[in-house]
DNA sequence: TTGAAAGCGCTAACAA
DNA sequence: TTGTTAGCGCTTTCAA
């Protein structure tokens, strides 16, 4: 059997609350039984069982981090931003895949809810009636991270995908483009969405319509910016800047026109959305919009927190900002 | 006030242990009482609190994962390998990053412990006599992914790295290469120092030294491939193959080279480590050691599970078969 | 400044 | 097949 409190007590010749009260640091102990307790809990080699105090205090210091896929750069970056500022409070995270699979994602929740974590900081994509249910009905504080809920109901630390995707087109036609084309998910999640609209609306301003021969649809991978290429440049209209709703398809969308024998950025011009480092690990190095990823989990988490101590939050729907990086995929 | 099993007890008028037995599925409830049960269980929204369950049953289901740096690729496609096999077993994993500073590490392993965790899968590199003290005196098990633990004392999974940086070199020495370099990190991690042997293993060989002028310690990053090529290229002897220890090192080996004016393949031959997905995402295509880094995590974790199980054990430490991809980075 | 004691919600003998 | 009951190891009043 392990060192208990109680064996901690017995021999320090105290009782469970004192010991309680030394290790929680709680300052109503005076420093000489401090000191002594102190002493035998080294001796005994005690260790606090966590699981006993989430049960009497009802506080496990442990957060629920519910992610698409931990092995995907993007999120990876964001799982990290979210540990380090969970660790900086003194919690820990329990992380899992969803796979944006939502019926997992909604087992998740409970799972996470079932081991009692005190907060779940959630990245997913589409957000059904269910999901909503979920959170608003969670006894626990629940933020999303890169994960956007139009009706801004559930706290939220986002950038503005809308705008930076009308941004990042801007750019292109004021390199003097009239054939833009955007590369993005199949089932475009909300964000991806956003950019699209943005997208569209920057070239209603230049009145150029979209459709079917400047949207592609594939994955986010590198491998669907290679066949995005293929699709787009077998049409008549062919593109001359492209707009990829990820840094990874961008590469894709590099190398594949590359591949066709084409200059990057003197035929066709590519600006990419993430920064993720992979930008800089391309020649020519990518173009892109910078979505602070690993600040939107930091401060994802750091919300949280306020939630989870009932802190006052001024603004629950945090928009943090962006900026488009020009490196050497554009002109 | 939650829901407790003692409400669901009292609303479906059978006893605590009833309940129990429906919620775990224990076979010795009658269908009829089990029916009702559920029905109660669904009325009232019941979720059973695992941090009770833990207490009670000293399992928690839950694993501690301590990771030098999710946001790095290699470890997070190790992470997704440990999740998927922990998630096939029904655990959850407490996720850390070490950043590998030891202080840390041995400071994440007694939180793991306090939580209870069922066992531990711990990545690093340098393991200290206080780590193994920590290893050995644990009361769950702990399986090491990636990390070399040079007496074989604490379970693991691996490849083997050290004929794998001594196949990579011959590669190049078959290609016909006398002038060799490997780039690796600063601190050489376990790991990295048995590629290095093997690398020293081969110069031999072919009776050449090893010493400053071919072998070039940064960090793990693309950044540092390209500092690398800077002192390597700036001597008079300088390399015409070129073995980098991690993959994305060997973008920026291949990157600066290219910044030279050189030609890789033809006037370089650069080989990488960890087929991470990077490799396909460079011109030329990077010829690398496959290391099967999800695998590595999804065995390291089943193999967990098997101690945690008292299950019986046929080998401890694992080594997995890797390969040589041949892309175009080399002849 | 310290101690006594009542839970926290559940599991797991053991008994019936 | 079901119920009773004694913990699991800790926190937290409350009283002293």
């Amino acid at each position: 059997m392990n060192v208990t409190i109680y064996d901690v007590a017995r021999e320090a010749n105290v009782s469970m609350a004192t010991v309680s009260r030394v290790v929680n640091g709680n300052p109503n102990v005076k420093p000489a039984t401090r000191k002594k307790v102190l002493k035998t809990i080294e001796e005994l080699g005690y260790r606090p069982n966590a699981v006993a105090r989430g049960l009497a205090s009802k506080r496990t210091t442990t957060v629920g981090v519910i992610i698409p896929d931990i092995s995907n750069m993007f999120f990876s970056e964001l799982a990290r931003g979210i540990d380090d500022i969970a660790n900086m409070y003194k919690y820990n995270i329990i992380l899992s895949n969803s796979d944006q699979n939502i019926d997992k994602e909604i087992k998740l929740i409970n799972t996470m809810l079932e081991k009692q974590v005190d907060g779940i900081v959630y990245m997913g994509s589409r957000l059904t009636d269910e999901h909503l249910k979920e959170f608003k009905t969670s006894p626990v504080p629940i933020v999303l991270a890169a994960t956007i809920e139009p009706t801004n109901a559930i706290p939220s630390v986002n950038i503005d995908y809308e705008e930076a995707g009308y941004e990042a087109t801007k750019l292109l036609i004021d390199n003097g483009h009239t054939k833009l084309a955007f590369v993005t998910g199949l089932d475009e999640t909300t964000a991806n969405k956003a950019k699209h609209q943005g997208f569209v609306q920057a070239l209603e301003e230049i009145e150029q319509t979209v459709d079917q021969t400047n949207v592609f649809r594939g994955d986010l991978s590198y491998q669907s910016g290679l066949k995005a290429v293929e699709s787009l440049f077998d049409q008549t209209e062919k593109p001359t800047a492209i707009f990829a709703a990820s840094d990874e398809i961008a590469l894709g969308v590099i190398h594949g026109i590359q591949d066709l024998g084409l200059n990057v950025p003197a035929d066709v011009e590519v600006i990419g959305f993430d920064n993720t480092r992979l930008a800089m690990m391309i020649r020519p190095t990518l173009s892109t919009v910078v979505q602070p990823v690993y600040d939107i989990g930091a401060v994802a988490m750091r919300l949280l927190t306020k939630y989870m101590n009932k802190e006052e939050v001024e603004e629950s729907n945090v928009i943090l900002p962006h900026q488009i990086i020009k490196r050497s995929s554009t002109k």
